[in-house]
DNA sequence: GCGTGTGAAACAATTCACAGCG
DNA sequence: CGCTGTGAATTGTTTCACACGC
């Protein structure tokens, strides 16, 4: 499997062509063209052919692709043929939110801990979970062998929060706070910001 | 002010921007330069300049930027200058977590409805709004003319619902159902899927 | 014939590097 | 001198177009 030279963009469409493919197989489809899995995913049949040309040859020259067989290769390719745990930092209102949200639905990503460094949030009860206090991050980490993180604090607590992820060995973050994270090589952070996004959307309107 | 040739990806960058210039002016700040801001935002200088260049000529040579002026330029560029008003369809565990969120954070963005088409959730109290059923989403559209809408609906349902609010002039929207929407031209779409966003970190663990 | 996989061509974005001005 | 604004050069991405195999 290639691992440097991939760009990173390549990397950020696959989810997209994964979901295209469960979609396809929960509905029995054998068999897609790049050009009907492009339509549905919003890309040119060109570019998918590209992409997946990085990863190897999956599929059948006047064909198509095997959807299952497709579907299952992205999976190992992303590394989301296995479940996941991760820890969520911040228990506000944002915290709480994307509690609910990855336990009401049944993704393979498992929030297994949660911490704040505001006492007064300290055993409080978000579905099975108690909140805990940042002093117990290094060990929780360490004992259930955690490579990734949501961080769901304000802005001016992030990067320190980040360096203490890292220190304790997280690899990856989803970064819900309005702040370019600054993470060694090595560690791999995507940020989400619901705000800067409408704002991208109301300079059209 | 220009509308046709800026590449979309200036526009996404520009509430990053906007977001280290209000940090700095909250702190005092008078003055800054694209290398600094660009530290900060995690971009080069020269892209920072080459962004605004497309806009206007804001800095003074040898100075840099006035932090409250180039900030109230990009509002007004993102037209994040005043109050949206914004409804929510999808009334499920996501669709309370994004109420939560954008009613605890002061942001200039306010849910004023929220509509979804379950019946047993007709009238249920989220914050202080009651679920409505999406037969009224018309009426309140148009009568308290909302230009923006949140999806937060199952996938299969996202793209009827599109239509739905197109229909009744809609011309925003952000979607957080893991599917690509279709939409015309002139109606501008943000995707935000936070489980695609795990599976780009995933891929290199 | 149909649809993949892929070099080559076209296009787009970023960085460079410097003129110009405060 | 310091820093912006911007063409030119570079680098990155997407599309084209076709050889190849089913």
């Amino acid at each position: 499997m290639p691992s440097q030279d991939v760009p990173q963009i390549v990397i950020e469409r696959l989810p997209f062509y994964l979901r295209g493919l469960e979609h396809m197989a929960n509905r029995g489809q054998r068999v897609v063209s790049s050009q009907t899995l492009g339509e549905w995913v919003g890309v040119s049949a060109a570019q998918i052919r590209k992409d997946l040309s990085y990863f190897g040859e999956f599929g059948k020259q006047g064909l198509g692709y095997e959807v299952t067989y497709l579907r299952d290769q992205l999976r190992l390719i992303l590394h989301a043929d296995r479940d996941w745990r991760l820890i969520l930092v911040g228990a506000g209102a944002l915290g709480s939110a994307l509690v609910n949200y990855l336990v009401a639905g049944q993704w393979q990503y498992h929030i297994v801990a949660v911490f704040d460094s505001d006492p007064a949030k300290h055993g409080k009860r978000m579905r099975d979970l108690y909140v805990q206090p940042m002093s117990e991050l290094e060990g929780v980490v360490e004992a259930q062998d955690i490579d990734l993180a949501i961080l769901a604090v304000p802005a001016d607590a992030a990067q320190q929060v980040a360096d203490d992820l890292v220190r304790c060995g997280v690899r990856g973050m989803l970064n819900y706070a309005p702040i370019r994270l600054n993470v060694p090589q090595g560690v791999h952070c995507a940020e989400i910001d619901p705000i800067a996004r409408l704002q991208g959307i109301t300079y059209f309107l």
